[in-house]
RNA sequence: GGGCCGUUAACUCAGUUGGUAGAGUAUAUCACUUUUAAUGAUAGAGUCGAAGGUUCGAGUCCUUCACGGCCCA
């Protein structure tokens, strides 16, 4: 099939030579692709070249001592003659990620983990040999270049090349150099290469990481401890969630994907660890967009002898510190509106509060079933019978509420109803001590003084089998284990969960978790389907 | 699950009332020893997401499907 292609001359080099049979499977499975295109033919033809002349195309010798980064943050300040007294040569390796090519002379960009920079080939530099070979090296090639320090006419600080070796040919062109990839199913499907030319992106990822490592310092300072607690559970407990389910065939049991792991972090409390905290993956088996992936990291912390007011004023120092650490301020960007998260410039509001000074409905009306069912259904939200108070009001506060919640807003006392896990209210047992946290018009965390009265627990989670039974499938399942752990006397407590994608998507001004998760959920890719005519994958089976 | 939008060269995108498919970048060849999206010349490169339908004729109109994006539930 590959045959029938026109080819230009360069192919026909190729099948002289004696290295063509290495490139054959890679030939056939493009062809059999349907993507072999000229430019990949060519990349090939070239690749074939270089063996041919002896050139290795994936050596594992060439050692780099200075990262770009380095030498741009040591050197930058110094002109032309300071530069000159540097004396010093510096083997660097990276992407090559653009060409300038002036016939004798040849501009690069060369791009490491740390920083690009440019890089100047001169065949007088390199001789006349060597500049033939680094002729047929092609953007996208990883180079191992050494060389010392200059200003060019324009004053850019530059690395003019001694050497240039080929340390990884690379087989497939990089997209356009400056529109980038703008393809947003390529960019989620073929992240790596998002990450080379996209510097947005590489970016995200190195202050999501930066999020995570603040977030664990600031709560091993405050001396919390680490845990790593099941992923997969018999029951799935700690959430209002549908979870994932999947089989350990040795054991010929069925186990869940977790939903939290709040009722593992919260046996620890019973074990006597005091302040414990867990930074890990939930799966939740809902729906796709722009704020939910099946997967997602989240923040779960519990602080013996503490409650939900503690938490509040704690939660407002950590985020705002991690804020200040990543992002150099309290206030912060998001989708042209600034976000405060000053610590004291939190709101703190009651849910029935917020329900009639924010969502404009009055206590008359969200205490009465029928009068709120209506508001709800007029709202477009669906009512289901038997649904309780608890619940129509939660939709309420969705609907109405949530969305105007711009800047950091604590809303705390939600109905019983609702917080199964959640310590109810010492004057008022229809409320928890529960809040959730809402900002940019959604929940970032959901907090509560732990409930920890066995009894209590027990005909909560059995509130709770009843609502399943009648056919509410994220309702929370009975967890005998944690009861009878609580049966043991757990600490009074609080705990709250923050999620993490939604927090890097706050400093990253990011407006889809998808664009702050490395490799979010897709479809399998088919063969016509979108995002260029890739491999289907194993999943993909027969139309 | 529903609505709207998108899918055209490797990448970014044009494509008129339906009449044989275009540009820039990239690639190839040539020229060029200080460029910054280098420049100039020449050339090659397409299953127009897939399958049906209407039509003398479909990138364009209709239907179904796939994948993605945004909004809603």
């Amino acid at each position: 099939m590959a045959d029938k292609v026109n080819d230009n001359g360069a192919a026909k080099s190729r099948a002289g030579s004696p290295n063509a049979g290495r490139f054959k499977p890679l030939a056939d499975a493009l062809a059999a692709r349907d993507e072999y295109n000229d430019v990949l033919r060519t990349r090939i033809d070239k690749a074939c070249a270089l063996l041919d002349a002896n050139q290795q195309l994936y050596p594992n010798t060439f050692r780099k001592d200075t990262h770009i980064g380095d030498i741009l943050a040591a050197y930058s300040a110094l002109d032309e003659e300071g530069l000159a007294a540097v004396g010093k040569t510096f083997r660097v390796a990276g992407r090559m990620t653009s060409l300038r090519s002036f016939g004798k002379v040849t501009f690069i960009k060369m791009l490491d983990a740390s920083e690009s920079m440019q890089i100047f080939v001169a065949r007088d530099d390199l001789g006349a040999e060597a500049y033939q070979i680094f002729k047929k090296f092609d953007i996208g090639d990883i180079l191992g270049v050494e060389g010392d320090l200059f200003r060019t006419k324009t004053g850019e600080l530059t690395i003019r090349a001694k050497t240039v070796d080929l340390v990884t040919k690379s087989m497939r062109p990089l997209p356009e150099k400056y529109h980038g990839l703008k393809d947003m199913e390529m960019r989620y499907r073929q992240r790596y290469v998002d990450l080379i030319v996209t510097p947005k992106t590489s970016e995200i990822f190195r202050k999501r990481t930066m999020i995570v490592r603040g977030l664990r310092n600031y709560l091993d300072s405050k001396g919390f401890l680490e845990v790593e607690t099941p992923m997969m559970q018999p029951i799935p407990g700690g959430a209002t969630a549908k979870p994932f389910e999947t089989h350990h065939n040795a054991l010929d049991m069925k186990l869940y994907m977790r939903i939290a792991p709040e009722l593992y972090l919260k046996r620890l409390l019973v074990g006597g660890f005091e302040r414990v905290y867990e930074i890990n993956r939930n799966f939740r088996n809902e729906g796709i967009d722009t704020r939910h992936n099946p997967e997602f990291t989240m923040l779960e912390f519990y602080w013996a002898y503490a409650d939900f007011h503690d938490l509040m004023d704690l939660t407002e120092d950590m985020i705002s510190t991690v804020a200040r650490e990543v992002c150099g301020s309290t206030v912060v960007p998001y989708q042209g509106v600034d976000i405060d998260l000053t610590p004291g410039k939190w709101t703190r509001m009651s849910f029935f509060e917020s329900i009639e000074k924010i969502g404009g409905v009055s206590p008359e009306d969200y205490t009465d079933y029928a009068r709120c069912a209506a508001i709800v259904r007029r709202s477009g939200e669906k009512v289901i019978t038997g649904e309780k108070l608890g619940k129509l009001q939660a939709k309420l506060f969705d609907l109405l509420v949530e969305p105007k919640l711009i800047q950091p807003h604590f809303i705390y006392h939600y109905p019983t109803d609702i917080s199964p896990l959640s310590r109810r209210n010492d004057d008022n047992p229809d409320i928890t001590d529960r809040y959730e946290l809402f900002m940019v018009g959604r929940e970032l965390g959901n907090a509560f003084s732990e409930l920890n009265d066995p009894v209590d627990q027990r005909g909560r989670f059995e509130e709770q089998v009843k609502e399943k039974a009648a056919g509410d499938d994220e309702a929370h399942f009975m967890d005998e284990d944690y009861v009878r752990a609580l049966e043991y006397g757990m600490p009074p407590a609080a705990g709250q969960g923050v999620g993490i994608d939604r927090l890097v998507m706050l400093l990253t001004d990011s407006a889809s978790i998808r664009e702050v998760i490395l490799f979010p959920l897709l479809r399998p890719e088919t063969a016509s389907g979108g995002g260029g005519s890739a491999p289907a994958g194993p999943a993909t089976g027969p139309a």
